[in-house]
DNA sequence: CTGCCGATTTAC
DNA sequence: TAAATCGGCAGA
């Protein structure tokens, strides 16, 4: 497994958001892999959009990491229970960002199973298969993805993304692209069709 | 220090 | 449809 380099995230963020589509992210957990292939991305980005935590140059401790060069990771804590994660995008002092949203889990299944509802994958229902990481929330409990990872380069060999998984098929799918969800305080920015997933 | 809000998820 | 649950942030 090479993990994607820099160069790769310090390209146009939208144009990331689309190709990290089918990408795997690798996660090094205690001793196991887990690995998911991404199913669904957003992009944010601060010049321009009113949904981005560092809208306008707004520094603060928090969204100082979007501002770091391309290919650092950024997880932030939500609703008091819940992570995202995210990877920055672009040149170091450009606050951008791409946000995973879904991922279909290729390995690692039974300790993510653990992770997610305590229960191994053999005992999961069908409906808790079908939400088992497809939201931002629900992989990063998939994966133990906390704030302990935020502002990790995901260049490195623990945490980080790459195009093929030794044994894992690639297939071929089809890009949508949509307006993006739960941010309908965003103004104008609420509309712009910056998510996108595989249909 | 106080109070409101949130790039969500789940239960009712 | 609404509760859960608490860090982040702005304003006093």
């Amino acid at each position: 497994m090479k993990p994607l380099k820099r160069n790769y995230y310090m390209a146009d963020t939208l144009s990331i958001a689309r190709d990290l589509l089918g990408k795997y992210l690798v996660r090094e957990y205690e001793e196991n892999y887990l690995i998911g292939r991404i199913t669904e991305t957003e992009a944010y980005i601060g010049t321009i959009d009113k949904a981005c935590h560092a809208y306008g140059g707004k520094v603060t401790p928090r969204t100082q990491t979007l501002y770091e060069q391309g290919g650092m990771s950024y997880v932030y804590f939500i609703y008091g229970m819940y992570y995202c994660m995210n990877v920055v995008t672009e040149k170091k002092g450009s606050a951008a960002a791409v946000l995973i949203r879904g991922l279909e889990m290729v390995k690692g299944l039974e300790e993510a199973s653990m992770l997610r509802y305590g229960l191994s994958c053999q005992e999961l229902t069908k409906a808790q298969i079908k939400n088992f990481s497809n939201g931002p929330g629900k992989l990063c409990k998939a994966m133990a993805i906390t704030k302990d990872l935020n502002t990790v380069d995901l260049c490195g060999k623990e945490f980080f993304i790459t195009d093929k998984i030794k044994g894992v098929e690639n297939p071929a799918f089809e890009i949508a692209a949509s307006a993006r969800i739960g941010i309908d305080y965003a103004e104008e920015a609420k509309d712009f069709p910056w998510r996108f997933y595989i249909k």
